[in-house]
DNA sequence: CCGCGCGATGTAATCGATTACAATCCGAGA
DNA sequence: TCTCGGATTGTAATCGATTACATCGCGCGG
């Protein structure tokens, strides 16, 4: 049993070739004759050797890794496009580096940590806040054109961003509930502060002026995307005095606990209100009633975000800026929705 | 505006001291006179330098991350653990690689190309499944002090391992259902090569036989802790003839659709059926009726296990093989049991 | 006054792979 | 026959930090 791992060195020796012939047979196979090819791949086999990734990243200037910052990793929405970005980065021979942005500082350091000591070679955040400390560093770095947002964006900072058609989806919400013969519809939104829950905001209240709604102020609450918060608007909007037929919930989180505090306060889910989701996580498709929901793509998006992380690494980047892809979004009909009472 | 980034080298220059110093004031500061110090902290803060993390792994031969291998990472259990562990890794100055075990054969993948070309330093697996060609590749590397499970284990490997009291967990819900005055009870287990399933399904029958009751074959299903699984599971339970009062389900996400299959089929829960999950998962609480479950600690399993992975990679370890930690549980009773009908 | 020991700092070897440049060989074309 | 070009392989510099060892200076006991 040997002590040390084997170096190219020792592979080298086995196969009776120099060192850069070795390495070459690793990075650039072609530029070798076959049958010193054979050789070396052969002492590789006969030594065990593998390449020392610190060695060859202090050499190349690569990491051969990728940041992901996810905002609360124990959320299922990011954990799913977490999963897609890992699966296309993994294939593509880069590792996925994983940083909760949630935590204190977390995103200065996991970007002073990881960035700017050249411990990654990009960054795919799914948080839309970047701080200026941390814009300012990425740029004067020229990292800048390694970070790609997805799902969230900032539109403070120029960047390539996958995003789900929010628009769309809001439009497709209030177009079905007033089909269903809504006029009184209300929004459960998300933090004030966050870009996602700003867009969804703004279209609904652009899609119900254009269909002559009056939507009053007292129908608009602010959530967060939790479970919890789905709760407390329940209660703020049940109580209420002219009390809205429909809710449009900003995520399905939201929505299903939504609905739990309605039955739980005898008003029925659809009957005396409709509920509409937005995500369309796994589970929406097992309560009952099923939730109707816009479905957000995540693999897509996660797949997409690394696909375009990868062109930039590649130096491919077409466009300069910002780069936006909207991916699809769609309506799921299900139980949540009726006819107004 | 810089080219380059700065080096230990030009940190050195601006100071008036050697390279050696520099490298010291990072490393350990204390061997350094105060003025000295002072000095190179100043250099480092003009010139911006940032330590190249590839030179630094390379002479050092450490890694500075370590790999954690999820089974599916979109499941929301698996990401608070995942959550944790990056915590308490983060704030120990490593960073965390993530690899779902899932893909096909990414498992063997990220071992061979992270573990023994030396990017990483340890290794924690929530996957059970440990294959033959993995642990002699990590035995033969003497890597197999460095691993640690959390959640799953295998019995095959002498790993140190942190998981909850599944036994107890389990007992705690049999206790429950015969104090209500169940004696038919009927478990929807996990999957069959899953080692959690069998413990839980094997704890199950031993707590049943003790209180005397009579456990049909029928009534044992076999489910994947799947939303699927726990509306497929309710289908064939309901439709036995001699139909149990009480359920068991191993995982939450089964007795949420269990309970939601339940309802559709016109059965109610609790007052037809009683049904207890596995997990405590957030949306337990959010539900009507609340779901009554055992609760796992996942924050402190992660934590758990990334504390016992820091100690051996410190070099602590003070147990050779395989150290058992168990994680507290506790049955939080919620809505979906009663006494039988 | 000498020399020992210790703390502070500098010099240079080292980690292991990549790659610019040089050397060699071989066949084709003049 | 000689030269030129291309393909193949070797030599050695290089990436940037760490650290063994050497050096220096200073205080203190003998």
């Amino acid at each position: 049993m040997k002590k040390t791992q084997p170096k190219i060195k020792d592979v080298a020796f086995v196969a009776g070739v120099s060192t850069a012939t070795v390495s070459r047979a690793l990075t650039q196979p072609d530029r070798l004759s076959a049958p010193t090819r054979q050789k070396v791949f052969d002492a590789i086999h006969s030594t065990g050797y593998r390449v020392n990734q610190a060695a060859r990243n202090l050499r190349t200037r690569r990491a051969g890794a990728v940041l992901v910052l996810v905002p609360n990793l124990g959320n299922p929405f990011f954990s799913a496009i977490l999963s897609s970005i890992n699966d296309v980065l993994a294939a593509n021979g880069y590792s996925v580096l994983v940083f909760d942005s949630q935590q204190p500082g977390a995103s200065e350091h996991a970007v002073a940590d990881c960035f700017l000591n050249g411990s990654v070679d990009g960054m795919i955040t799914l948080d839309g806040h970047m701080s200026d400390a941390t814009g300012h560093a990425l740029r004067s770095t020229n990292m800048m054109q390694q970070v790609v947002f997805c799902c969230e964006w900032s539109d403070q900072w120029q960047l390539p961003s996958i995003r789900s058609n929010n628009g769309l989806g809001t439009r497709l919400v209030v177009d079905h509930l007033v089909a269903l013969g809504h006029r009184r519809i209300a929004h459960v939104a998300g933090p004030a502060e966050n870009i996602l829950a700003e867009v969804r905001k703004k279209a609904f209240a652009q899609r119900c002026a254009i269909h002559g709604l009056d939507i009053s102020p007292d129908w608009i609450v602010e959530g967060d995307f939790s479970l919890g918060a789905g709760a407390r608007a329940a209660e703020r909007i049940l109580a209420l005095s002219e009390r809205p037929t429909a809710v449009f919930c900003a995520s399905d989180a939201m929505a299903l606990s939504f609905i739990t505090r309605c039955q739980q306060l005898g008003v029925a889910v659809p009957q005396d209100i409709s509920v509409v989701g937005f995500d369309d996580i796994e589970l929406a498709a097992f309560m009952e009633p099923g939730l109707t929901t816009i479905r957000q793509d995540r693999s897509g998006l996660g797949r997409l975000a690394a696909q375009e992380l990868l062109a930039r690494l590649r130096g491919e980047q077409k466009t300069e800026g910002a780069h936006v892809i909207f991916a699809p979004v769609a309506l799921i009909e299900r139980g949540t929705t009726a006819a107004p009472p």
